[in-house]
DNA sequence: AAATGCCACAACCGCCACTCA
DNA sequence: CTGAGTGGCGGTTGTGGCATT
């Protein structure tokens, strides 16, 4: 039997805190000598009075070679900003999509700064004049917001519930609000051309975006030579083909999904967490996170109880990796 | 110059899924 | 089959540095 870990509680010989330099210096030879083992057994050769959990997580956010240091540039935010629209709070899943980046620091990142620049530009945009009797930013509020954002290419969670009631009902979207737009995803299988509320149909909704093609149909191209940010809008749209057909995720818009998750936490009790790649190694000594990714892909569709699979994320980064500004060379 | 507030980042915590004896 | 151990994840908290008063 494996001697037992116990990381935190009742164990006063750990150290806890901060890394100091020799720390890190011990636990990078041993890493790079070694490699990886079993994190207690780390932590236990390197001769570091930690827990192995801590060994890990410091290797993994800080100390592993690949890391890219620095601010994240504008290319990465959108990035971020894209995954997170479409997976939710699966920060693992959104790091395995920017290379030397980790899901701390883009959670971080998430929290500190996208979340306050929604925010605000949720509050600005928000008319004093709204006639809506929630308290939620309005649907045009939040969507244009994104859109700002982004430069285009998102539907509001709402908007994706309007499209298909079944998404908003709490008996079959027990999960979080991702896994609602990921069953929105699979099971809406939409008609051509899905009316919302407020009358646009959702390819009119393309008005938010600023975009002709339909938003949802449209390839991320920016080989046709558009900018970034403008009329093609490169995160307009994702291909993520189901048996050959083009579906759509029906994304979310991210200042609604936050309201949406909340108040599905508190509807439901229940939070985001059926991560579909478990097999996501980021200490992969190569950083070859496509291989890594590769390997995480599959299941897309897990069984007649409805739950929701795991996302094609190589077809999302096949669209994804082919904006000419992401360099992953690194 | 000191006090206070804010922000970004590092690290911890608790949970869950998986593996293995 | 079962339960202990481990790895991995997301959420949360702690802390140090910077800006403002």
């Amino acid at each position: 039997m494996r001697k037992p870990e116990v990381c935190g509680k009742n164990n006063n010989k750990l150290r806890k805190g901060l890394w100091s330099p020799e720390e890190d210096d011990k636990l990078m030879n041993y890493m790079l000598n070694n490699g990886q083992g079993c994190w207690s057994d780390v932590a236990r050769n390197a001769g570091l009075q930690r827990c192995g959990k801590s060994c890990r997580l410091r290797w993994i956010n800080y100390l592993r070679p690949d890391l890219k240091r620095g601010a994240f540039s504008p290319q990465e935010e959108e990035l971020i900003i894209h995954l997170h629209s479409l997976l939710g709070n699966r920060w693992s899943q959104i790091a395995a999509g920017l290379p030397g980046r980790t899901d701390n620091e883009i959670k971080n990142f998430w929290n500190s700064t996208i979340k306050k620049r929604l925010k605000n530009l949720t509050s600005s945009a928000a008319s004093p004049n709204t006639s809506d009797s929630y308290s939620e930013p309005s649907k045009e509020v939040a969507a244009a917001a994104a859109a700002a954002i982004v430069g285009g290419g998102f539907i509001s969670m709402q908007e994706q519930a309007m499209m298909n009631p079944m998404c908003t009902d709490p008996s079959l979207s027990s999960a979080s609000s991702s896994n609602t737009s990921m069953q929105a995803m699979f099971l809406n299988q939409m008609d051509s051309s899905p009316t919302l509320d407020h009358g646009l149909s959702m390819y009119g909704a393309n008005a938010y975006f600023n975009n002709n093609a339909p938003p949802c149909m449209t390839p991320i191209g920016i080989t046709s030579g558009d900018d970034l940010h403008g009329n093609q809008g490169i995160l307009g749209g994702v291909n993520i083909g189901i048996g050959g057909e083009l579906h759509i995720p029906p994304l979310e818009s991210i200042i609604i999904e936050e309201n949406a998750r909340t108040e599905d936490i508190a509807t439901h009790g229940n939070t985001t967490n059926n991560y579909p790649f478990s097999n996501v190694n980021k200490m992969n000594s190569n950083c070859n996170k496509a291989e890594n990714m590769a390997a995480g892909i599959g299941n897309l569709w897990q069984g007649e109880d409805l739950k929701v699979g795991d996302w094609d994320l190589e077809e999302l980064m096949k669209d994804v990796s082919s904006f000419p500004f992401l360099d992953f060379s690194n």
